[in-house]
DNA sequence: ATAAAGTGACTTTTT
DNA sequence: GTCACTTTAT
């Protein structure tokens, strides 16, 4: 196949565009992720670049994944040598080879969210200052959003007394951060930029090796990220960037879509391309969209179409509640597939907020339909993951002092809040971290720490720390895996999982599932396998195997398509979200979440609102989101009206009558048909017998234990349960 | 030193 | 209603 098959004149243009600076200006759908794999296929074969002097940067790994089988798959061969990965996986490559120009090591290790909480905590703590008046959960905020603008603690605009406390906690944090020989996610950004600002050798060495840059995703890019674009391109300015501020949604985040314009003014003779034709949705579907956006102030309008017509009608569905909405989802999913419309798989269901998908799941379960859930409970978060990978970081790294606290006494191993508070307090008035302490302990008898514990902690201590030493002579050597079997044993970690619940064995499960992935790092290093697993995304966990609908967050949907999408929770105080009512930015940036969402769809499109919402455990009345009135009503499903015409009252008081009608309707009372004792078949799980069987909301629930001892909880009606 | 019981914050979105 | 963290009892 020709490289030029298949694209549009604008496609076309920005593949063969000149060297120099170009911005693909790309509406959803529109072939982006295409442009840039055949722009970089282009580069290497018609002009003649070395892979190597390429670098390719997306934010999710996901994206970087997608991007190089498709090189692949357009050269006929991998592109041996390129740099194609996210900003935080470039910068951390580049953090550990100049490690001799940064105050850390380059065994550094990368603290996550839960990793930066807890060190803010600390930092706080040390300082004496009441968590109560200044959350470490709001101070982590602020030295996030101070990192991704590029201010260093000593720079922190300091206008009120409550600011001067939290430039104290950056400077403790930071202090922390480097006693741990440790980076968090903002820093990877953070440093390398400095690096490249501060060391002109540097910057020289990797612009000159970065001879073509491309970036996906510009929209999202922060002050740090941009600076860092701006520094690689320093001595040759060959930058393509492909982004639509419309689908901007990461300014929480730092990110900055006028990082788009502040391009187009840094580098005022680049190349700016369009590309408005849509190859995903129908046109009723794009209209939808571009009616949510349009409001939005200070956007340049795009007019998408597609050659696909109109196709079918949005359907708007009031629903009374959470249940009901899960209900009308299943039902309609059901329907669509006996029709044989779509397939389960072709289905995505997409709210505001990761709450919302409990009451989803719930539906789903209740009717014994299987789904699959991006993010939320990630693997990565997992308390068992976290645990194993905590034991491999210290041994890679053993100044990791959130790491070591995390394991010090996990399984329990009688080192108790006492001896670690003794550790740390030694740790700090010497100057050292807590690991230093406890191998000093561990390996030197006449170490001067010894004496400040009772014999047990001392025997405590002793048994871990040399456990500790043995596993960080074998980390330097030893594959992942055989350092991780080495831990799980030693620490007897499965008796500790397993504690005869479902539970227990789902973590043993999940610990074998770490212990494949970390298989087949057999050829690599500890160092590799770590980063890796620090930088995964929730993103990163879609599956697109499985032929069952999805669910996840509107802003996990970017980047994604599906031939069906209903979106939930259309109400005021959901979406838009209560918490951006006050700030015209944060509305602006709402619609465009809606706007991603809705331009997920290919072909369907659901749009549901109910009249009540729980929120924190009560269910209270919600109104319709205001987005909904913007949608002009011929695009809708029996062109339900909408504007002020709509009356909100009248419809609650319909549905409310309608709701109660359907549920009085006589159900037969179901009677229980098992109870405890009985010996019962499944089609699935085998041979079983009853523990018990009781009647909720009339279904009858009946727990079992099959053999095996799994312990199930089935509803008899759907189960199809035989009695032996 | 640990397990049980109680408290209080929390819900926006995540590399 | 839930989680994580703190206090209390053993």
């Amino acid at each position: 196949m020709h490289l030029t098959d298949g694209l549009n004149p604008q496609q076309h243009q920005a593949m063969t565009a000149g060297i120099g600076q170009v911005i693909v200006l790309a509406g959803p759908g529109s072939g982006k992720t295409r442009v840039l794999t055949q722009r970089i296929a282009y580069l290497i074969n018609h002009l003649g670049v070395s892979p190597f002097n390429i670098l390719a940067v997306t934010f999710t790994n996901k994206a970087a994944r997608e991007i190089k089988d498709r090189v692949h798959t357009q050269l006929g061969q991998a592109p041996r040598g390129i740099s194609l990965g996210t900003f935080h996986s470039i910068c951390a490559r580049i953090l550990r080879r100049e490690a001799d120009y940064l105050p850390f090591d380059r065994n550094f290790v990368i603290f996550d969210q839960d990793d930066q909480k807890g060190l803010v905590k600390q930092a706080v703590r040390d300082l004496n200052i009441d968590e109560k008046m200044y959350r470490p959960n709001q101070i982590y905020n602020r030295i996030s959003n101070a990192k991704n603008d590029m201010v260093l603690a000593d720079d922190f605009p300091v206008n009120t007394y409550r600011d001067e406390v939290i430039q104290r906690v950056f400077t403790r944090y930071q202090a922390l951060l480097l006693n741990s020989n440790a980076v968090d996610f903002d820093d990877l950004l953070l440093w390398t930029a400095l690096l490249l600002n501060e060391h002109p050798e540097v910057r020289a060495k990797y612009s000159q090796q970065f001879q073509h840059i491309l970036v996906d995703e510009f929209q999202d890019t922060n002050q740090a990220q941009y600076e860092l674009l701006r520094h690689l391109s320093s001595t040759h300015n060959n930058i393509f960037v492909v982004g639509d501020s419309d689908q901007s949604i990461y300014r929480w985040r730092g990110a900055d879509y006028r990082n788009i314009l502040r391009f187009q003014r840094d580098y005022p003779t680049a190349q700016t391309i369009l590309l408005e034709q849509n190859y995903r949705s129908t046109q009723t579907i794009l209209d939808a969209a571009m009616s949510v956006i349009r409001p939005n102030p200070n956007r340049t309008h795009k007019e998408l179409f597609t050659d696909r017509g109109q196709g079918e009608k949005i359907i708007v569905k009031e629903v009374f509640d959470g249940r009901d909405e899960g209900r009308f989802v299943i039902d309609t999913i059901a329907k669509l597939v006996a029709a044989g419309k779509a397939d389960p798989g072709h289905v995505a269901i997409m709210y505001r907020i990761n709450a919302q998908s409990r009451e989803l799941e719930e539906a789903f379960l209740h009717a014994n339909l299987p789904y699959k859930l991006v993010g939320a409970q990630r693997f990565y978060g997992r308390r068992e993951i976290k645990d194993i990978l905590s034991y491999l970081r210290l041994c890679h790294n053993t100044h990791d002092e959130a790491s070591l606290l995390r394991v010090i006494n996990t399984p329990r191993r009688k080192i108790g809040r006492k001896t670690i508070d003794t550790l740390r307090s030694q740790s700090r008035a010497d100057d050292l971290n807590m690991s230093a302490v406890l191998l000093s302990i561990t390996s030197q008898e006449d170490s001067p720490y010894i004496a400040a514990y009772s014999s047990a902690a001392l025997k405590a201590l002793y048994a871990f720390g040399e456990k500790l030493l043995r596993w960080h002579a074998l980390a330097s050597d030893a594959s992942p895996l055989d350092l991780m079997d080495r831990i799980i044993v030693d620490v007897d970690y499965q008796s500790y999982l397993e504690d005869g619940t479902d539970e227990g064995i789902e973590r043993w499960e999940n610990v074998m599932e770490l212990r494949r992935l970390a298989a087949e790092y057999k050829e690599r290093r500890l160092v590799d396998f770590l980063e890796e697993t620090a930088l995964v995304s929730d993103q990163d966990t879609y599956n697109p195997s499985a032929n069952a609908p999805t669910m996840l967050t509107l802003h996990a949907s970017k980047g994604l398509e599906f031939p069906v999408v209903f979106i939930v929770g259309m109400e005021d105080g959901t979406l838009p979200h209560s918490r951006s009512f006050d700030d015209p930015e944060e509305m602006a940036e709402e619609r465009r979440l809606l706007y991603v969402g809705i331009t997920r769809a290919k072909d369907r499109l659901y749009l549901l609102h109910s009249l009540n919402r729980r929120r924190f455990g009560y269910t209270e009345p919600a109104d319709i989101s205001r987005y909904l009135n913007d949608i002009p009503h011929e695009l809708i499903d029996g062109g339900r009206p909408s504007g002020i015409e709509y009356s909100l009252k009248k419809r609650k008081f319909e549905i409310q009558t309608r709701w109660k009608s359907e549920i009085k309707q006589p159900k037969p009372e179901p009677i229980a048909q098992f109870q405890a004792g009985d010996s019962i078949s499944h089609s699935i799980f085998g041979e079983g017998e009853v523990l018990d069987s009781k009647l909720e909301d009339g279904d009858e629930i009946v727990e079992i234990i099959f053999e095996g001892g799994i312990k199930k909880r089935l509803i008899a009606a759907l189960a199809n349960l035989k009695k032996l």
